[in-house]
DNA sequence: TAAAAATACTCCATAGGTATTTTAT
DNA sequence: ATAAAATACCTATGGAGTATTTTTA
């Protein structure tokens, strides 16, 4: 799983996939086979394809809540990082709050 | 920024670039060109090379702690959303702390 | 001399594009 | 007739390998 599976399934997820291809700047089939390929590597069915009209499984909720969380959070670390390197501290309360965030979690 | 340059990134850390290779079960130049892109992506420097000896920059130790934090992440959602499919809600200890901390980000 | 990182290529896996088919509006 | 997803096939970007160089211990 890339970063880029999660990338194309968050925008697919709210439209069809040939609108969110335009979005994505690419072409439709490349979607449609990506979005398959996540589907196998997690073993798991991501939309249901009934009539040519696609919903989200269950699992599929899943994954775009948390996809969509992760991929901010990766924003978020190259923000970070970028400061750190920058000298600066760069206290913003978005970093902030992802530094709580990390303490939260690495306690738990 | 993909999921792969993190892998390698946090697994060259620890070592010298050859026996991360090795670990990764890749040749050494891919990965030096690895973290090279990762580095001119991020617009940062995340390795000291001096002498032919590589130390972390104060940058690269902030991406070391978050890369390894979101890499776990990522294999929390992957289960999450295998078990979301599975039927089973699956309240393991770790599920139920991603959720939590999801929770708390969104609120923050 | 040995060991490690970088450089310069070569190769190939696969991401992405094009054309077409299928199917349901 | 239109629109959307899937299928088949082709192209090409770039990830990974091999060989070599550079540099330091």
């Amino acid at each position: 799983m890339e970063l880029r599976h999660l990338r194309y399934f968050v925008v697919a997820e709210e439209l069809n996939f040939c609108r969110a291809a335009e979005r994505l700047r690419i072409a439709q089939p490349p979607l449609s086979v990506q979005i398959r390929h996540l589907e196998e590597e997690l073993g798991v069915q991501l939309f249901y394809r009934v009539k040519r009209r696609i919903t989200l499984s269950p699992a599929g909720e899943v994954l775009f809540s948390q996809a969509r969380r992760l991929l901010r959070e990766a924003e978020q670390i190259a923000d970070q990082v970028r400061e750190a390197a920058s000298g600066k501290p760069g206290r913003s309360r978005l970093a902030l709050s992802v530094l709580r965030c990390t303490t939260f979690c690495q306690v738990h």
